[in-house]
DNA sequence: CGATTCTTTGAAAACAGTCAATCTGTGTGG
DNA sequence: CCACACAGATTGACTGTTTTCAAAGAATCG
């Protein structure tokens, strides 16, 4: 289970043996079972969650009781509400486990604190961020300009990986458009498989 | 013209009339008209934008020529597109004047030596990606979630000084439903303001 | 003023959502 | 091993919304 976190590092950057020991000390390991909360809204998302094996999920609740969906994780990803761990406020936002999951959580003191004293965490920390605010910014696109075929084609092609984890009604939940529809696009697209 | 970004400077934090005069003396001042380009497709975004006066977006042109709008700026806020100012690779918007407008720039060499002299730099930076990531998580939950009333109305709430100097068609663009559709919804509220 | 840009309106067609019923696969307990 | 429950996926009929196309009406710039 900490093999996978090691690999991620390594690939991220030089870093010695000892700098791995402390990344581990300062974490703590978790395991969650599918459908299990690793965050419940209303709470303080008080960690950096690192997915080592599994699948997860972070949504929201609508006042009408519908789950949006704002992101899925998967092995080798991070999941956290930025908002809510930044300024230490309660998030809106929760994060579960769609598969039986691993990981590893750092409280934000910790993080910070090894940021200070391992030179590929901040580089990490900080391709994260560009990272996140560039998906954010296709993803906008996608939505504005695309329509729901192209959407679904997207997202396929975005995550591989992904999507045949993932049920199809979340899906749908994550690219905002009902489930039927979602049904009908993909039936469409194995009768008519262009793209 | 300089005027705006001193208060706006100040107001972020501690500052000395020594590092002012350095930040202006490291920035570009430049005035552009009405539908005039800053950066154009292709381009590599050299500079960070920080808007003193007028009004700005940055959009993205589809094969079929349609325009998606997907940010305006107006008076202090910055214009930038992350990826190729960070990556220093060709973008693929276009950034625009809808107003006359006056703009202050920076070179990523001359920001970032900045930020290594000027502590409320760090800040402002680091204040700028987090409310960048915060306000896409936001518009991604609103394109995937309401309907396109609400999708208005929370433009209206969000950027109460700057729907009114927007051409509709370009607020159309930045929500994504067609103008005609937005002028039908902007009609229909007059005649049943609610919210 | 004249040209251009922007907005509105109407009607038809395309599209997506909702509701309800059915179908499929999975896993649990008897 | 079977029966059942449950979550998930599909389908059809219907409704409502949005787009598209075409035309015309404001507003604005030079």
């Amino acid at each position: 289970m900490l093999e996978n976190f090691e690999t991620y590092v390594r690939g991220k950057g030089p870093v010695t043996e000892e700098e791995l020991r402390l990344l581990i000390a300062k974490a703590t390991v978790k395991k969650f079972r599918r459908r299990q909360l690793l965050v419940r809204e209303g709470e303080v998302c008080q960690h950096k969650i690192f997915v080592s094996k599994g699948l997860i999920r972070i949504y929201r609740l609508k006042e009408d009781g519908t789950e949006v969906i704002m992101r899925f994780a998967a092995e080798d990803n991070w999941i956290v509400d930025h908002e809510s761990y930044y300024h230490q406020t309660p998030t809106k936002y929760n994060i579960e486990a769609i598969e039986d999951s691993e990981v590893l959580l750092w409280t934000r003191e910790n993080f910070e604190s090894l940021m200070l004293v391992i030179p590929v965490m901040q580089a990490l920390a900080e391709q994260l961020r560009v990272n996140s605010l560039h998906a954010s910014q296709d993803r906008i696109l996608m939505n504005i300009s695309a329509t729901s075929e192209e959407k679904y084609q997207d997202f396929v092609n975005t995550f591989p990986d992904i999507f045949r984890r993932v049920p199809l009604h979340m899906v749908a939940s994550y690219l905002g458009v009902s489930r039927e529809t979602l049904s009908r696009i993909r039936h469409a697209q194995l009768n008519q498989p262009k793209g």
